[in-house]
DNA sequence: AGCGGCGACTGGTCTAGTCCAATGGTAGAA
DNA sequence: TTCTACCATTGGACTAGACCAGTCGCCGCT
């Protein structure tokens, strides 16, 4: 018997907390990829309902712990790939992880600005921006999914250029002579809708980074409006900072 | 009837999903604050189970659309505050954004430091460290719980000043002479434990950002190490990016 | 007036199922 | 040998409950 709690002291741990914590030593010493036994065989094991092992398999899905893939099983997971918050291109920052990464278009056209939009690339309200959507894979597997905004009028042909360079970013250089120098981000998290779950090969309500990102030259004008959906189970970003600038 | 699914095209929609998205609607004109109807109302509108609106309505609680408190009821969350990813004090942070800031000393006590925590802060395997940790309030409402690492032996005395000063920076400036200029941290996905959960008025689960915050003064020795946990349901954050420094 | 107990109501957890969807192996047919 | 269908196994979603824990209002007693 654990006692009962103390008012002040002991949180009440649910019952698939305990379970979770048995599971984690478990899994403790297995390498990445091994197999966990299936959720009705833990069940019994450990005498609850597959409800309460499920939750307890949940979480440790979504921290990036275990892997669950439907009719197949549930398998220790890889560790988590730490990004980088900075200006650099997908295909660069995957190969300094030693990954090797690809990207497929999803989907590319042209747009009408709303408000925001316009506002973000300082463009009129209805002006033409290129999306570009795109999936982010490493070694075949989808990482994140992407939707960059640009302003059509001040990329002229860039829709048509896409493919000949490795990155976005390569052809804003060489093409149009536009080099990013800063760019503002913001980052949260947010749920796996039924389409992005797809995208990305996971379950609805996966927990993911949105990270939105308002990039400029350095002249400061914006180039680029970026939603970026990260796997949370997959990623740990890493970044520097600094102190505020003092006021004057 | 919606038809079938595309094989390729749409992904199969969870009943919950549905839920959900009647849910947003109705909560769309909602000001913060404002109930939403009980569970048990909500499923035999909705014609569904108890356990599939719960799952509708925990999604909306993780994005921070929803706030759940039991006994009591579900409501119309407040919006997320935007933190700034720089070097400054939680006091400072939340009085920019308008919020009455308030810190509860939660533990204080010296550790030796294992063989990590002595790589952070440049000290010998076992040397001692100043351990504080704190609960972060706004408005009196929990936002974060926060475990910073100091080397005792840099710092005589500070256990006995944290009360005088408004901060720990500003003791750190104002006594050791020491200024943080640079800090490299990492943000990734985490789940409240039933302790965290306890600190942080939220259900055990509930997705915390853990912020990991390696510090260094202006002559680039190692200051602090300081874990914090935020509730991924209250927070957005912002930062700045530039290109990676340029390999020679 | 203040305090405590009780009950109604709310959300949190768990059980025991059932049914659906995805995976992969095996057997049979071409 | 290759392809297809079937089946067993796995995880995903959902139902109908039961029980627990927290909140708050009301009523009775001091």
């Amino acid at each position: 018997m654990t006692g009962q709690r103390t008012v002040e002291d002991s949180p009440r741990v649910p019952k698939y907390y305990q379970v979770k914590k048995q599971l984690l030593q478990l899994i403790e010493t297995m390498p990445a990829g091994n197999p966990v036994p299936p959720e009705r065989t833990l069940a019994t094991q450990f005498g609850t309902s597959r409800t309460t092992v499920r939750q307890a398999l949940s979480e440790m899905v979504v921290e990036g712990r275990l892997l669950r893939i439907q009719g197949k099983g549930t398998f220790v997971a890889k560790p988590k790939v730490t990004q980088v918050l900075q200006l650099t291109s997908y295909t660069q920052e995957m190969r300094s992880h030693g990954l090797q990464p690809d990207t497929r278009i999803l989907d590319v056209g042209y747009i009408n600005a709303d408000e925001e939009l316009a506002g973000l690339l300082a463009i009129r309200l209805g002006g033409r921006v290129l999306r570009i959507e795109r999936l982010r894979l490493a070694n075949g597997e989808p990482m994140a999914v992407e939707t960059a905004h640009l302003p059509a009028r001040r990329f002229p042909g860039l829709r048509r250029r896409l493919d000949r360079h490795a990155s976005l970013y390569e052809a804003l250089a060489t093409v149009y002579n536009v080099h990013l120098a800063e760019a503002e981000a913001t980052i949260e998290t947010v749920l796996a809708t039924p389409k992005e779950a797809q995208l990305l090969g996971v379950d609805v309500g996966l927990p993911l980074v949105l990270h939105c990102q308002h990039s400029f030259d350095d002249e400061g004008n914006p180039v680029e409006w970026v939603r970026s959906l990260y796997r949370g189970d997959r990623y740990k970003f890493v970044t520097r900072l600094r102190p505020p600038k003092e006021r004057t």
